[in-house]
DNA sequence: TCTGGGGTCCTAGGACCC
DNA sequence: TCTGGGGTCCTAGGACCC
């Protein structure tokens, strides 16, 4: 069991950009260097946001997820700019190239924020030597700053990265985690949200060293199974290994979008739709997707959000076949209210050969199924060996192709960023 | 005149089957 | 006039993260 991890246990880094979007801003507008500078989305409507800011504007109030107009009003000489995804997804092309650098054992999590295990990488440096020389090229390269921890584990590192912003580095050892760690409050844990904390301090559970001790009942009762995790972490234990081919693992593909202005117009809202359900499209194209599975996604003008969806009969992944299945979906269960946003999402999504590989014996299954079992046995067997074959499942042979290429890594890992955009 | 858009994982309840 | 207990699949929603 232990056989994965060396004797003295692995060292994982974890580096995260700071203010990453408005850092890149920077590096190309120099003009923009020291000033109270945020990244916001639909500047000129209503519901524009600030997706990320700089440090200069932190010190005024301004934060992430925060509307513009509260933002202006804490900060009037605050800088907005609209984000430019093309300019985040190079800068971080060039971040992750650097970083494979050390070891291939990288694993983006996001656009700005990535894990690494430089266990055998000793060779380079020591983990300390190793973390200096990352930030000082990613800043002299790109002059962009990041945060780095160092740690035996995922949670540990990513922990430590955020214990010193911006360009900290920062080692979190095991035994450091009762001094470092226990006394703060749950709710700084990462995994632990507003409810969760909440929860956790009903049954007085108030500093994550209290959630390090906690009975082990009473947390399965409160929080499930979730909570033997998170107790695990607390006492600084996390097993997860990098994952270098996480960011193939597509599990759904959606977009959506908030309204200019709250609809009750079916016309409109259908042809909304068709938009959205054309980006999925496309996506998945990109990707060489196909969805199984439809979904949409409703918010009402008072907020109140509902998602609705169903397995389809075969895979999808046109335009004008996701479009018909969100607005059938639609159809069925708007309530005629005035509606503020707008999703469709493809879920359920695997690799477009291995769907229809999956579709054909299917077929061929059933086509089969209709001959002497002798033949159709023989028939099968010869065309995928004796490996046991279940309807609706993908033989190991042809599981293998499904997997991302050498070739589609670049752009595969280009689109997956804009999915998985941060707001720092 | 509040609160975006992209995801993942987990849970719960009902349908259905044996 | 009485109805168990698994197991799996499906859908909806909640919580969380960047």
């Amino acid at each position: 069991m232990n056989v994965m991890y060396p004797k003295n246990g692995r060292v994982i880094l974890h580096v995260d950009m700071n203010s990453f979007y408005a850092s890149v801003e920077m590096a190309y507008d120099r003009e923009l260097k020291g000033k109270p500078l945020a990244i916001a989305g639909n500047v000129e409507e209503r519901r524009g946001i600030i997706v990320t800011c700089s440090y200069e504007a932190r010190k005024f109030g301004v934060k992430t997820t925060m509307p513009i107009w509260e933002a202006k009003k804490l900060c009037p000489q605050l800088i907005i700019r609209r984000p430019n995804f093309e300019r985040y997804r190079r800068a971080s092309l060039s971040i992750f190239d650097l970083l494979r650098q050390y070891t291939e054992l990288v694993e983006p999590v996001s656009i700005d924020e990535g894990y690494l295990d430089i266990t055998e990488s000793s060779a380079l440096g020591s983990p300390i030597e190793i973390a200096n020389d990352i930030q000082k090229r990613i800043m002299e390269t790109m002059d962009l700053p990041c945060s780095i921890g160092i740690a035996p584990n995922k949670f540990l590192a990513k922990t430590a990265s955020d214990m010193k912003k911006p360009m900290g580095i920062t080692i979190l050892r095991k035994r450091d985690v009762s001094v470092k760690l226990w006394p703060l409050p749950v709710g700084e844990m990462h995994g632990i949200g507003k409810r969760t904390e909440q929860k956790l301090n009903s049954i007085g559970i108030i500093t994550i060293g209290d959630l390090s001790s906690a009975n082990d009942i009473a947390l399965k009762n409160l929080l499930g199974i979730n909570g033997a995790k998170l107790k695990d972490r607390a006492s600084g234990n996390d097993r997860r290994p990098v994952d270098p081919e996480s960011i193939f693992d597509y599990k759904s593909v959606g977009n959506s979008t908030t309204l200019p202005h709250d609809s009750t117009n079916q016309k409109e809202l259908i042809g909304i739709l068709e938009k959205l359900s054309e980006k999925v499209a496309i996506r998945l194209k990109n990707k060489m997707l196909v969805g199984q599975k439809i979904g949409v996604t409703i918010r009402y003008k008072d907020r109140s959000t509902i998602t609705r969806s169903r397995k389809t009969d075969n895979p999808f992944f046109e335009k004008a076949d996701i479009h018909s299945l969100a607005v059938e979906l639609f159809k069925k269960n708007w309530n005629g209210e005035g509606v503020r946003l707008l999703g469709v999402t493809a879920f359920d999504v695997v690799e477009k050969d291995a769907a229809f590989k999956q579709l054909d014996l299917f077929s061929y299954h059933q086509d089969a199924a209709k001959e002497p079992l002798y033949e159709a046995m023989q028939k099968l067997q010869s065309k995928y060996g004796s490996s046991i074959i279940k309807k609706g499942s993908i033989p190991p042979a042809l599981e293998q192709q499904s997997i991302g290429t050498d070739t589609s890594f670049n752009k595969d890992l280009f689109d997956n960023f804009r999915l998985k955009d941060s707001k720092e």
